[in-house]
RNA sequence: GCCUUGGUGGUGGAACUGGUAGACACGCAGGACUUAAAAUCCUGUCUUCAGCAACGGAGGUGCGGGUUCGAUUCCCGCCUGAGGCACCA
């Protein structure tokens, strides 16, 4: 009887459903432990190998808890709005309803066969009415609240309302900027327009404008990720910044609250770190410079500087510089430029700000090359009058701060570049700390050329600085994020509508019970007029003034996991009792690329719902497992032809191609393909005389195949589909397989060429029980005390490996155990049953059909966890390692209990220790105990 | 450019808290079984020097330094791969 994994896999997979083996209860009498993986986008492409990498550890994890007697909620969904359906419609015309719904029911094959333990009665997609409904009821929950400064909660919007009415402006402490200050009678004065525009200043969910990727010639507004360069991917037109009218989540309220919480958290520091940096507190100080510009009298020469009626306000970090400030930067966009630049300087501004328009944020951040433009302005240093050159630069971001920076080069890298790079004199106020050559950022050094401080640390004077700024007037602390509000509306089809309708520039909320705003059909999922959305091409739609933009792709991920705890409630997005049970998501499986993006916006949403009283907890993941992603290999082919022209010397040729199509799933050339190719196409004219893999010392031609490891997808034709293992292979070897690549945190290229050692192992645990000619061969006899050791020595292993998710391991140490029971030649039912509870979770169907051999009744992921005994593996001796000066040269088996001094006895009489002393004696002899002995000589 | 993270044999990786570098696999080489193949099993496999051999010497964890009795592990500098950078999900 051999292993068969088809017919075992399936047999299993279709009783655990028929017998809902993995049905979750939301009342049990056992702990409970809430498992949950990121959802997959059902993407045309099916799933990848790279997907079931995160399923599987989730999987084994929740196989393993349940094992040690944990009620585990294990469930599944679909992130199923999205722009890539959205695009498929463009191009196909097939709705993405449908095509979604066609893409789901392929994932769910594909997962089906991996044999995953999940409760797929708690489903949930985020395209369905009865789940958007709920993402559209939290939005009215964001839109009418407020972050209360005082108790730093989410608040409801009546509140503040109330607030307003009774004392006015004044019930706000940190009254935001945009607002101008009213009493109690003035705000019950004013029109509902004006009442509603300050409220919009502070619901956690507002509208504002904000700049987009607008692509004129295909009419539309682009994802960054459809912009390649600076023009549109599909068909390559120029995009440039629009500002539209946009939706935003206050989430810069909370970045106080999502700061500080990360320490609730049990995440890697690298994805804190992450989450800190992306929030970027720093604290400085804001700055207001009175601005010089200069203004023609009658004619060009007569030039006469004259103050600007409003100042240039800069935010710093380092107000303690004041002094050595060369020059300021302010960011092409700053609403001051066209009111201070020079006549002289107009043209050259202009033509800077064009030049900059065309360029995407990172392209700004990234760029080398300094480039700037002088606005012909000053401003003044307060403390001394200096006169300083006001520049503009992409460097210099619109978002961040005042979008307006003062230059210190001494003490800034990016400053000293560019006060060499446009001659503007530096001035050094940190001494012999700045040595012209290369700017210092210290804050440790004494200041000097800075008037009233000299001599002062650097460290020491901005507290200085800053009071004197604000005693002058002209200055303030602050405290800065980098985090910007959170952009929420996108001008597409497929995604949640929001339910908003508007009337006289006012947005009214729709009531509850007019939800789900459902999401309407549409002929053309072309875009409306002037970048809206296609919702705007509807004329029911825009009839009854309903909001024409959409939620995007993150409005529904951010409390999936909560839905699955209730997810077929109707009267509310889950009940009080479900997610007081559930609490917490235990453990949180998914790929770090969501770090800044998903995580905070998750955390956002919970906390918002904590504050209204809608959850008993206010951080949704309280672990977090990154998995690495599995890259895939591309396969590149360079084709060099070195040939002579007549007269010319050499000519060369060089070309580089894709030649992803030319690999089979494995990774392996099909050359046939290739060369068919080579000829029709004409890649390579002298095919025949083509040399693989590297350079001739004539060089006439030479192609090279060459692999770049990329992230997979569809477009770049690296995808590998797990079900082609699964047929070749089964499931078990499969899961076993994809967790034995490597450290589940570890990013790998994916590759199949060790896929057959794990199936080995398989076949062989599987002739522990049956042989192929004798059948049967497992017994009841009592297993010896090697054999207890082996045993024990797994569950312990096994244990500690799973609990640190170090699942890569844990597969070596299972195949080390059946090695060892197979040299032992132990087929003994009381030893190999524990090993199969062991093996469950890794792998579940051939553990299933080898436990119901033994004539065990019941599933065994009922069974109970072998209960580890330290008993069985104690040693009593150690096999010591003797090193001398630190390089082994001898081992000596010791009792365990041997203290120091005995140990030096038996080390310096040992005969190769004696070799190496050469007599004398030795300096130290470190003794390790348990561990290791060092001779120093 | 900025943030995070990785680099160990021909390959994937192991070494968990500074204590025997290369577990477990793949591949390769040789052998057994077989009419043959598949399957299975056995032996070897970091490099290099010396050697008939048991065995021995030297080097070795991206590169260059440092701390330490001892460094893949800690510190400093550099090179390089991957992920993210706000509208892909």
């Amino acid at each position: 009887m051999e292993y068969n994994f088809g017919e075992i896999e399936k047999k299993w997979q279709g009783k655990w459903n028929d017998a809902n083996a993995y049905k979750v209860s939301n009342k049990s009498d056992k702990p409970k432990y809430y498992v949950l993986d990121m959802f997959p986008y059902p993407s045309g492409a099916g799933l990848h190998v790279g997907h079931p990498l995160g399923y599987i550890a989730s999987d084994i994890f929740s196989r393993y808890k349940r094992l040690k007697g944990f009620n585990v909620l294990h469930p599944m969904g679909y992130d199923a709005f999205g722009l890539p359906a959205e695009q498929y419609a463009i191009e196909h015309g097939v709705h993405p309803a449908v095509s979604t719904e066609q893409n789901i029911g392929n994932f769910r094959k594909q997962l089906d066969k991996i044999g995953f333990c999940y409760d797929w009665d708690r489903e949930v997609r985020t395209c369905e009415t009865n789940y958007y409904k709920w993402t559209q009821w939290i939005f009215l929950q964001l839109f009418n609240s407020y972050f209360n400064p005082a108790t730093k909660k989410a608040t409801p919007i009546t509140e503040l309302v109330k607030a307003f009415e009774i004392d006015g402006s004044i019930s706000i402490d940190g009254l935001r900027a945009t607002i101008k200050s009213f009493t109690a009678a003035e705000w019950k004065a004013y029109s509902e327009k004006e009442q509603q525009d300050i409220l919009m200043e502070f619901r956690l969910a507002f509208c504002g404008h904000g700049e987009v990727n607008w692509c004129e010639a295909l009419g539309t507004v682009l994802a960054n990720d459809e912009v390649v360069n600076g023009v549109s991917e599909r068909g390559g037109h120029p995009v440039e910044k629009k500002r539209l009218r946009q939706w935003y989540l206050r989430i810069t309220d909370y970045a106080d609250r999502l700061l500080n919480d990360l320490n609730k958290l049990e995440w890697s520091d690298a994805m804190k770190e992450m989450q800190t940096n992306w929030i970027g507190k720093s604290s400085g100080a804001e700055i207001s410079f009175k601005i010089q510009v200069s203004s023609y009298n009658d004619t060009p020469s007569n030039v006469e500087l004259t103050t600007h009626n409003s100042p240039l306000t800069v935010y710093t970090t380092r107000p303690d510089t004041i002094f050595g400030v060369d020059f300021m930067v302010v960011s092409p966009e700053h609403e001051l430029v066209t009111g201070i630049t020079s006549a002289a300087q107009q043209k050259e501004v202009e033509d800077y700000i064009n030049y900059v328009k065309s360029r995407s944020e990172r392209e700004r951040q990234a760029e080398k090359k300094i480039t700037g433009a002088f606005t012909g302005a000053f401003a003044i240093n307060p403390f001394d009058g200096r006169e300083i050159p006001i520049w503009i630069s992409e460097y210099v971001l619109a978002g961040y701060g005042t979008g307006a920076i003062m230059a210190v080069p001494c003490g800034d890298e990016r400053d000293f570049k560019f006060a060499n790079h446009f001659n503007i004199p530096i001035t050094n106020i940190i001494g012999d700390a700045f040595n012209g050559t290369e700017p210092n950022a210290t804050k440790d050094a004494k200041l000097t050329n800075s008037g009233f401080l000299n001599g002062v640390v650097l460290r020491d004077a901005i507290d200085i600085v800053i009071d004197k700024l604000e005693e002058m007037g002209i200055g303030k602390r602050k405290i800065n994020y980098r985090m910007r509000d959170a952009a929420f509306s996108r001008q597409r089809y497929w995604g949640e509508p929001f339910p908003i309708v508007w009337k006289n520039g006012i947005a009214y909320p729709l009531s509850e019970n007019e939800l789900p705003l459902e999401l309407p059909k549409v002929d053309s999922y072309s875009p409306g007029p002037e970048g809206e959305g296609p919702l705007a091409n509807i004329d029911s739609w825009v009839e009854k003034n309903l909001e024409t933009n959409t939620m995007p792709g993150y409005a529904g991920s951010s409390w999936y996991f909560l839905r699955y705890m209730d997810n077929h409630n109707d009267a509310e997005f889950a009940g009080r009792e479900a997610t007081d049970y559930w609490n917490q998501v235990d453990l949180y499986i998914g790929g770090t690329e969501h770090a800044v993006g998903h995580l905070l916006y998750s955390r956002l949403w919970t906390k918002v719902l904590h504050d209204l009283g809608h959850l008993s907890f206010d951080e949704p993941f309280k672990k977090l497992l990154n998995q690495g992603m599995i890259t895939g290999k591309s396969y590149f082919i360079t084709y060099v032809h070195v040939y002579s022209n007549g007269d010319k010397a050499r000519m060369i040729e060089k070309r580089i191609f894709n030649a992803n199509k030319y690999f089979d799933s494995q990774g392996r050339i099909v050359r046939s393909a290739l060369e068919r190719y080579a000829k029709t196409e004409e890649h390579f004219p002298l095919m025949d005389n083509v040399i693989w893999g590297g350079k001739t010392e004539s060089g006439e031609q030479y192609a090279e195949l060459i692999d770049i490891v990329e992230k997979m997808s569809k477009s770049k034709g690296n995808v590998f589909n797990p079900d082609d293992i699964v047929n070749e292979f089964g499931a078990d070897t499969f899961r076993m397989y994809e967790m034995f690549l490597g450290p589940i945190e570890q990013s790998k290229p994916w590759d199949t060429k060790g896929i057959e050692g794990v199936h080995r192992f398989l076949k062989k645990l599987w002739r522990l029980f049956y042989d192929d000619s004798k059948g049967k061969v497992w017994n009841e006899e009592v297993p010896t005390p090697a054999e207890l050791k082996i045993l024990h020595r797994t569950i312990k292993k096994i244990e500690d490996d799973t609990e640190r998710f170090s699942f890569n391991t844990a597969v070596s140490g299972f195949m080390v155990c059946v090695n060892d029971l197979a040299d032992a030649k132990c087929h003994k039912r009381a030893i190999l049953e524990q090993v199969l509870i062991l093996l469950t979770p890794y792998a579940p169907h051939i553990a299933e059909e080898l436990w119901h051999s033994l004539g065990n009744e019941g599933f065994i992921i009922d069974a109970p966890f072998p209960q580890f005994e330290g008993k069985y593996i104690v040693e009593s001796t150690k096999e010591y390692p003797i090193s001398i000066n630190g390089k082994v040269r001898a081992n000596l088996n010791l009792p365990l209990d041997m203290e120091q001094a005995e140990v030096e006895t038996i080390v310096t009489a040992n005969e190769t220790v004696q070799k190496w002393l050469e007599g004398k004696a030795p300096k130290k002899i470190i003794f390790v105990k348990g561990r290791m002995i060092n001779v120093v000589i």
